[in-house]
RNA sequence: CGCGGGGUAGAGCAGCUUGGAAGCUCGUCAGGCUCAUAACCUGAAGGUCGGCGGUUCAAAUCCGCCCCCCGCAACCA
């Protein structure tokens, strides 16, 4: 039976365009959505925008532009950086889309006939200024930092989701594993705040103007993450006539994102889902931060990087690499600009790219066609690659994408010991047999790195597998089928062909 | 007493759950090789595993206290 993965991202917030961490959240997803479609799941992998909000119709204002003319921009950059980093996406949710308020409504309306939803007041410190609620942290001396006032102390008519009414089930389900919450500090850390208060939120707000109309009143706007987080059925058609993506797909299979929505993911979501009657997420992972030379990503600081550069000065695959490479997945790391070319040059230049260069320059300059036929086969090599892809699955599986990886590079490293060990160059002439048993070794453990990195760096997959004419058959073959060992004879054509990654 | 993460060779990290000769990558140095993208292979130098104390035949690993970094707490992955 072919078994389903829905896979997203979180939509990204149009109020800054992308950077590294944006990059890095859907990387890892797209890395996941491609490995499921190779070993034949049926995949649907979703990411979008975050649209609406008072930040948003303000800054769009200071540029002079509508708020629906500023999303658009800023959505573009974020498509343009997904096609850069050749990311495989099945959708693009914005939450300006018409099916997304649609369904966002019917979400919202849903909450209400479950009784999950009373009309409270929210009070809070506005300032008419910036127009908006502060929170004490933002005050400076107790005044607004942009305007210089006191905020006032006002309150509003808010809708208020019943949370109180659904924590236990949700704590339960986390606990059991139901709703699988990844890494494990994170899960306890979603375990601890539990034990703490948990408010009910509100859901909606009423001096807002950018955002969805609430449906049975539209003096409200649908708050934040009632409308962010929905976007995970809207998209698959949730509340519109045409529904089959969503009977087909949800729940989702696995929620991705940075550790800091963590909560909204893991508490907030579930117990919606819950006031629904929907079925909750099956697994919610969090990745790590980025430190920029030990200090966060920030503008004021300046560090931001930009994934648009790496894609420009390294290509897009290797932009991938690097970026999915630099710390565990699922922890926070510290990245240093000088890393990249570093890493670049050791992996990529000299590792893969050097392997494959030279082993197609020997298999050019030898001659071993009388040996066709006579080739044997290395059990040692072969239970080393057998063992190779064995743990490149189960770190798959686990979400390890940068053990899994590993493990593909550790096949590099082997490969250039063998033939420093085999010297196939002193073999030629002497034993000719030896000789293109070593080669065709190395042609096939080449071929196995090419497909163990196909999730990871497509495009260097498939230049690989052309260069040694495999590409156009494999590429229709089954998964399984893929990662046997195959002993060749002697008659591949091989073309010389450019450096996959010129030295930096 | 808010919650959580971390302090291991020049740099970045793994190991800690289930105690038992300190490992990986990059860098440095010295050899080797010539098929290759000045690449590749081998070897070496370099660490009192944040501090103090405890448990133990044995602690980076378990326990206690202390010091120092960092993230989160209604919208920057």
């Amino acid at each position: 039976m072919i078994k389903k993965f829905y896979i997203t991202t979180p939509i990204y917030y149009v109020n800054d365009k992308p950077h590294l961490g944006h990059a890095y959240t859907t990387i890892a997803a797209d890395i996941l959505a491609r490995y499921h479609r190779f070993i034949g799941d049926e995949v649907f992998f979703l990411t979008g925008t975050d649209e609406h909000g008072a930040k948003v119709a303000k800054s769009a204002e200071k540029v002079g532009k509508t708020p629906k003319q500023f999303c658009d921009e800023i959505s573009a950059l974020y498509t343009s950086l997904w096609d850069a980093l050749n990311i495989s996406n099945n959708d693009f949710i914005r939450t300006t889309d018409q099916r997304h308020e649609i369904g966002a409504k019917k979400f919202i309306e849903k909450l209400r006939e479950a009784d999950a939803i009373y009309e409270g007041s929210y009070e809070g410190l506005y300032c008419t200024g910036c127009e908006k609620f502060l929170t004490e942290k933002e005050l400076v001396d107790g005044k607004c930092p942009d305007h210089k006032i006191c905020p006032d102390k006002i309150s509003e008519k808010n809708y208020f989701f019943k949370l109180d009414k659904y924590a236990k089930k949700v704590q339960e389900l986390i606990e059991k594993d139901k709703i699988k919450i990844e890494p494990e500090n994170i899960r306890s850390e979603v375990l601890g705040l539990f034990k703490q208060e948990l408010e009910n939120f509100s859901v909606s707000r009423e001096k807002v103007a950018w955002g969805i109309k609430v449906p049975w009143d539209e003096s409200q706007v649908i708050y934040v993450w009632v409308d962010a987080l929905s976007n995970y059925i809207t998209a698959l058609g949730y509340g519109s006539s045409n529904d089959a993506n969503f009977k087909k797909y949800w729940p989702t299979d696995l929620h991705l994102m940075g550790k800091d929505i963590i909560k909204f993911h893991a508490i907030y979501w579930p117990a919606m889902l819950l006031a629904a009657k929907l079925a909750v997420p099956k697994h919610i992972f969090a990745n790590g931060y980025f430190t920029v030379n030990g200090q966060k990503m920030s503008k004021t600081i300046g560090n931001v990087i930009d994934p648009n550069d790496l894609v420009k000065k390294y290509g897009s695959d290797a932009a991938r690499f690097l970026i999915i490479s630099q710390f565990p997945f699922g922890q926070d790391g510290d990245v240093k600009a000088e890393k990249f070319d570093e890493q670049f040059n050791a992996n990529l230049a000299n590792g893969l790219g050097n392997l494959v260069s030279r082993v197609t320059a020997m298999y050019l300059k030898l001659d071993l066609k009388k040996c066709k036929g006579k080739v044997l086969e290395n059990k040692e090599v072969v239970r080393l690659v057998t063992n190779a892809w064995k743990n490149y699955e189960k770190f798959m599986e686990e979400n390890k994408i940068d053990q899994s990886l590993k493990t593909t590079f550790s096949l590099v490293k082997f490969a250039n010991e063998y033939i420093s060990v085999e010297k196939p160059w002193e073999l030629f002439g002497k034993d000719d047999e030896k000789c293109a048993l070593v080669l065709c070794n190395l042609i096939e453990i080449i071929r196995h790195i090419a497909w163990m990195i196909y999730p990871f760096l497509p495009e260097t997959a498939e230049n690989i597998l052309t260069q040694f004419s495999m590409w156009d058959e494999e590429s229709k073959l089954e998964y399984a089928k893929l990662k046997k060992w195959k002993r060749f004879d002697l008659d591949l054509q091989v073309k010389k062909a450019q450096a996959l990654f010129p030295r930096i």
